[in-house]
DNA sequence: AATGCTCTTTACGGATTCCTTACGAGCCTG
DNA sequence: CAGGCTCGTAAGGAATCCGTAAAGAGCATT
């Protein structure tokens, strides 16, 4: 499976209902869920667990939502992406310059909140200057970096290797049909030419696993293409 | 600290209405307001006049607002802000996806607005502060007094010589690749002329490395870019 | 007008990467 | 078992990319 250095999200919301609905919507997905049914309780997991991301309800019982932001934002980066029915004006610019990085208005869509939380786990990346690393057995990928890793050492690959491999990987544990890799790495005009993949792939098993000729990430899957196993 | 340094907004949409109701809206505060009338000259105009943010509408004539979203992330890191019509759920995934830091939808409220673009220069301040002084092996780079030294003695780079340096350095450990050092150095317009980037880094090399020959600080990825080593 | 500095442009040898080809192994099918 | 197919490997030439030096253009200073 590819470790996505999984990103921790807290609920900070009393009703049990919405925690129970985000947690189902995003425990099935690269997210470690915790949750906090109180502004005090949110306070102290912020503190102790280190989310990646903080998703805030503003109608908290003990302490007001905005009043939490403020807080938080005492001594924590953390993106807070506030939710909540209020949909006033003053309730939003009250959130965002309390320290919220974001607004959604309940009923908001799964889709959007998950773009949102895209957005704040990609840029707090980009400030905090550590960067998304895929691994898998010894494998270790920077993708920001471009950088490529076996066993902690570096392993330089060409562009054309680099490219490969990414394909493979954005797609990992499924099949990549031949004519998907050559359209994604070489171009559309070149989706016949199976035997690039041949001589591709084997540098790039020589670069990577231990048994070249016993192949344990790149697989082949005859007559149809090469799946990357990461598990 | 509460220096309101003159935030510089780039609005690109082709709506002159739209455009001079936000400069109407703007104008009057800490705002410094440019404006793009398209897709292209948006992109252009992020290059040479660095905004502090950029309001970007989606419905452009000549490129589409996500595109325009795509190729600012290329290179650049301003946040985005986008301002639309469309209130689709695929839209806006689609468009925080391609890179936009926020999405509104047209009609939104003044007062949100503003409090959105509060929170997107209060990060994106929090992100820049960067240390002045950068040290690597031998080498010193002061950029507040915009010196390096290499053993303590100062070398002289040219303006040309010290932006490269720059923008490997803010990417340090990092592949940049030949289009955006281009794009940084020279300008949007320059993003084909890699032989610059021949030349430059070569200068660079014999005013740093020990043995130009054989970098240890600039490296080259060949067909990618150049990256910074600082290990 | 001459000097010095920087930027741009060009040319070429060398290094790296890419493409092509050939051959043998393995596998299914008839 | 022969034939056809796919796949892996190796190797060499082709194409591309890179480093370097050098020379001209532009500009400011002297």
């Amino acid at each position: 499976m590819v470790e996505t250095a999984t990103v921790k999200v807290l609920i900070i919301d009393d009703e049990s209902a919405i925690r129970r609905f985000l947690r189902a919507s995003l425990d099935p997905m690269e997210y470690t869920v915790l949750e906090a049914d109180g502004g005090l309780q949110g306070l102290r997991m912020v503190a102790e667990d280190k989310p990646n991301v903080v998703l805030l309800d503003l109608g908290l019982p003990d302490i007001d939502g905005a009043e939490v932001a403020r807080r938080i934002r005492e001594w924590s980066s953390v993106p807070i992406i506030v939710l909540s029915a209020r949909e006033q004006e003053r309730d939003k610019i009250g959130a965002l310059d309390s320290g919220a990085d974001d607004y959604l208005t309940k009923p908001f869509g799964l889709g959007e909140l998950l773009a949102r939380m895209r957005v704040a786990v990609r840029r707090a990346r980009a400030a905090g200057a550590m960067d998304p690393v895929i691994e898998f057995g010894d494998i270790r990928l920077d993708a920001a970096k471009r950088r490529v890793y076996r066993n902690g050492e570096e392993v330089h690959l060409t562009p054309i290797e680099y490219k490969l491999l990414m394909v493979l990987v954005k797609n990992a544990g499924r099949v990549v049909t031949h004519r998907q890799l050559l359209v994604e790495v070489w171009g559309p005009a070149y989706f016949e030419e199976t035997h690039y993949l041949r001589v591709y792939t084997g540098q790039l098993r020589h670069k990577l696993e231990a048994d070249p000729a016993r192949p344990r990430y790149i697989t082949t899957e005859p007559g149809v293409g090469y799946r990357l196993r990461t598990d």
